[in-house]
DNA sequence: AGCACGCCGACT
DNA sequence: GTCGGCGTGCTC
């Protein structure tokens, strides 16, 4: 008879130790381990214990071979499917990443060590025990709640596990993971009424002067309770005003923990709306095919009410008991993205995003893995959701970079969630305005299926965007931010009480400091990038390394004053704006203002009160933002992203422009956009202004064709970085002809002439590493086979002598080759 | 990554 | 003669 053996992943941050290791599974544990748990095994020459996890069980037939056993298994039930385990093994080779970077995504968020099983007993009559069981469950009753591992220090028995889990089939003993986390309780003082006396009883007892504490009470008697911050946030009270009615015994002030609740609990529902004939259209055809592990794509312009789609979409796969993913990119996973949902699907939706602590994350996490929840909704990681009855993943803003990961695995979230798919029989939506030109592509070939939705809810108008050429302006003598009619619109709208966005893709105050003297740019000392200058601190930064410096006011290098700034970023537009409208109640939105937890919603708030009259941000206003008084977007400078070298420049040019052009005229009134540019005649441009994505889309792919870019390629790049400039260049180098070496020797030449480099990267220096790259331009069919040569030559020998102090990073189709 | 082994110089 | 430096190599 065979033995069982199991392969297990070795929790192990080594290079060396990054394979599967095979360890025998004594029959005592047959019934206790399977694929997908973790597991503690000895391991090296001292035997130290050390964690792992399954990820294939088999046959083990040969006996000369001696292995060692797996000491104890440290889960009940597998924590990864075997879908999941086989999505993990599919990442390792798709991506060249190591098991334990792939396996790292499917697992619970935080340190795997770090999970704990916790046993509890069953409120269940306790008869016919054993006395092992007895002994076991007097321990967890005395115990109240207790880790498994505690269980079994105390049973000291090598039965343990068999035990535990005869009880659990006994129903008497549960399993839930947790996770151990460094942050304390949060308490927080909550506000109620003392009594349950009518409004007006309350009231009586106020002075009519006191204006604000009748509006406490009013805001109290509506909500029933609040936590301080939110009702001084709500009604503007002071802390005067409550301490004054907390003094006359009329509300009262608790101590209560904050739940770590990632979800809201005052969302209001959010109202179903009936479909339009071009809504339902599309609902009904990707219904019919719902169940045959489709791809679509929504491509609807913006305020078209794709939502709406995958909400009602969603309703129907609760009714028929699927699960639903929903992914949007980070920056719009925004308070009004999410309100969309549990407003509609309340406790039935989980959140998952960067902001959220470990913990808060893992009960996520959890809920989904336990079946108490039938969405997930959150950015590109949430791809991974261990959903285990998956019908359908929605992809929204599909056009989007941040569905690439910058980090190892170097995963594609569109990838991952059709493979996921693929496997679990489930259908994939994809929705944007702006398609990027690779999905349109493949709708072109087939593989995606097309739905147009031409017209905005209630068939409000795309605003009309207006080009304005900046070089005329400078002609004319204005050499202000603002184009004469930008100036003109925003005055006009002031006086309308509308709200004005403005848009430039650059935070700061100038984004180059020069002397006008000699020349001398100043450029951050660990990075090839020149300081960006923030005027309210007065400090140079660098926006790659953090690095700050005081403003210098005369040269380094020749010491005159005549040092300049050049350059506009969005703290230098707040200021022009004040200067010229100082009327105009003005915010800024960008990374330095929204650093702090809950800033993004103080924004918005004001923005959606209307206290707000000018908004100015970078990207981060540019998505999914719905206030419908604003009637007017001025995009200061279009050119930003156009002028990248970059093969996908054209695309974010026009993709930035359609996004930006659609947070205006959402409400009753129609909007205008005043586009400022230095190249008018850009095809993107002016396919933007027309909002003609076919045209551009038309434009772009001959020239993708043209010079062999994706998606009639692949391009994978590899950048050899570390502290030593030389040693960088030499390796870099070296990989090159080692590769070179490996495609003579085995595979086709052909693959030879696509090899670009090694040269300096564009940004040559980052955080004091120098940083040289080597492209790679290759077909589907050969992809596999250079993968194979690179991992063979970068990553099974990365802990050579000669490669020690550099790091390789290797990013196959990465979202731009920067 | 950890951990043991081993080969060398410096010390009671 | 032995202690500890770290360079090297292995982990089912």
């Amino acid at each position: 008879m065979g033995n069982l053996a199991a392969q297990v992943i070795i929790y192990n941050n080594s290079s060396k130790t990054d394979k599967p290791f095979t360890y025998l599974i004594e029959d005592r544990m047959k019934d206790n381990i399977q694929e997908g748990m973790r597991v503690a095994v000895p391991f090296g020459v001292g035997n130290r214990i050390i964690q792992g996890i399954v990820v294939r069980i088999f046959e083990w037939k040969d006996k000369t071979k001696n292995l060692k056993c797996i000491a104890d298994a440290l889960d009940f039930e597998p924590i990864l499917s075997k879908n999941m385990i086989e999505l993990s093994l599919w990442m390792r080779e798709n991506y060249l990443c190591s098991y334990l970077d792939a396996f790292h995504l499917v697992m619970p968020p935080g340190d795997f060590k770090e999970i704990r099983t916790v046993l509890n007993v069953n409120n269940v009559s306790l008869k016919n025990l054993t006395k092992e069981e007895e002994k076991i469950v007097g321990y967890i009753n005395q115990k109240g709640k207790c880790y498994l591992d505690d269980v079994k220090k105390f049973m000291d028995h090598e039965n343990a596990n068999k035990i535990i889990n005869n009880l659990k089939k006994k129903n008497i003993v549960y399993n839930t993971l947790e996770i151990e986390t460094k942050i304390n309780k949060k308490l927080e003082k909550y506000i109620s009424l003392s009594s349950n006396q009518s409004k007006d009883d309350i009231l009586k007892d106020i002075s009519s002067r006191g204006k604000k504490q009748i509006e406490v009470v009013n805001y109290l008697y509506k909500k029933k309770g609040a936590f301080i911050k939110n009702l001084m946030e709500d009604t503007k009270a002071s802390y005067q005003t409550i301490k004054a009615l907390a003094d006359k015994g009329l509300i009262k002030v608790t101590e209560t923990e904050v739940f770590r609740n990632v979800i809201k609990s005052d969302i209001s529902p959010y109202k179903r709306f009936k479909l339009t004939p071009e809504q339902l259209k599309c609902f009904n055809t990707i219904l019919d095919d719902i169940n045959k592990n489709g791809s679509f794509l929504i491509h609807g312009v913006t305020g078209s009410g794709k939502t709406e789609i995958y909400l009602q979409i969603i309703e129907e796969m609760i009714k028929a008991g699927k699960d639903t993913i929903v992914l949007v990119p980070e920056i719009s996973l925004t308070p009004q993205t999410i309100e969309r949902f549990v407003g509609r699907f309340g406790s039935n939706v989980a959140v998952l995003h960067s902001k959220l602590s470990y913990g808060e994350r893992f009960d996520e996490w959890r809920k989904i893995k336990e079946g108490k929840v039938k969405i997930a909704i959150g950015a590109r990681s949430a791809v991974f959701a261990p959903f285990n009855n998956l019908g359908l993943i929605i992809i929204d803003e599909e056009h989007e970079t941040s569905y690439k990961s910058g980090m190892n695995p170097k995963y594609s979230a569109y990838e991952v969630a059709r493979k996921r798919c693929d496997m679990e029989g489930s259908s994939l939506i994809l929705g944007t305005a702006t398609p990027s030109v690779e999905t349109y592509n493949s709708v072109l070939n087939g593989e995606i299926k097309l739905f147009v939705l031409k017209k905005r809810i209630n068939n409000k108008k795309m605003p009309v965007m207006d080009i304005i050429d900046m070089r005329e302006e400078l002609n004319n003598g204005n050499n202000s931010i603002f184009s004469r009619k930008l100036y003109k619109e925003i005055e006009e709208n002031l006086k309308e009480g509308k709200q004005t966005i403005l848009f430039l893709n650059r935070r700061g105050y100038s984004t180059f400091v020069s002397c006008r003297k000699c020349g001398y740019v100043i450029k951050c000392k660990s990075c090839d990038i020149t300081m960006t200058y923030h005027i309210q601190e007065n400090k140079l930064k660098c926006h790659y390394c953090g690095k700050e410096m005081i403003a210098p006011k005369i040269c380094p290098k020749c010491g005159s004053n005549y040092i300049k700034y050049f350059g506009i970023g969005t703290q230098k537009v707040e200021e022009q704006v004040k200067k010229y409208f100082p009327k105009a109640s003005v915010e800024r939105m960008d990374t330095d203002t929204v650093t702090k937890k809950g800033s993004h919603e103080r924004i918005f708030g004001r923005m959606k009160r209307g206290e707000t009259d000018i908004l100015i941000g970078t990207q981060m206003i540019s998505k999914g933002l719905d206030f419908p008084n604003v009637t007017l977007v001025g995009i200061i400078a279009a050119d930003t992203s156009l002028n990248l070298p970059d093969y996908r420049s054209s695309e974010r040019t026009f993709q930035l422009l359609t996004q930006v052009a659609g947070r205006a005229g959402r409400g009753d009134f129609e909007g205008r956009v005043i586009v400022q540019t230095y190249n008018p005649e850009h095809f993107s441009i002016q396919m933007a202004k027309d909002y003609n994505y076919e045209g551009f889309f038309d434009r772009e792919i001959l020239l993708r064709k043209e010079f062999e870019f994706p998606p009639f390629t692949n391009i994978l790049s590899i950048i050899v970085y570390g502290k030593e400039k030389e040693q960088v260049i030499n390796v870099s180098k070296d990989i090159h002809s080692e590769i070179i070496k490996n495609l003579e020797l085995i595979y086709d030449y052909n693959l030879i002439r696509n090899i670009y480099g090694p040269n300096p990267a564009l940004i040559e220096k980052i955080k004091d590493n120098y940083r040289w790259q080597i492209l790679f331009k290759c077909s589907d069919e050969d992809l596999f086979q250079l993968k194979d040569i690179i991992r063979r030559v970068c990553i099974n020998n990365r802990d050579d002598k000669k490669y020690r102090g550099v790091k390789f990073n290797i990013d196959i189709n990465p979202s731009s080759i920067l």
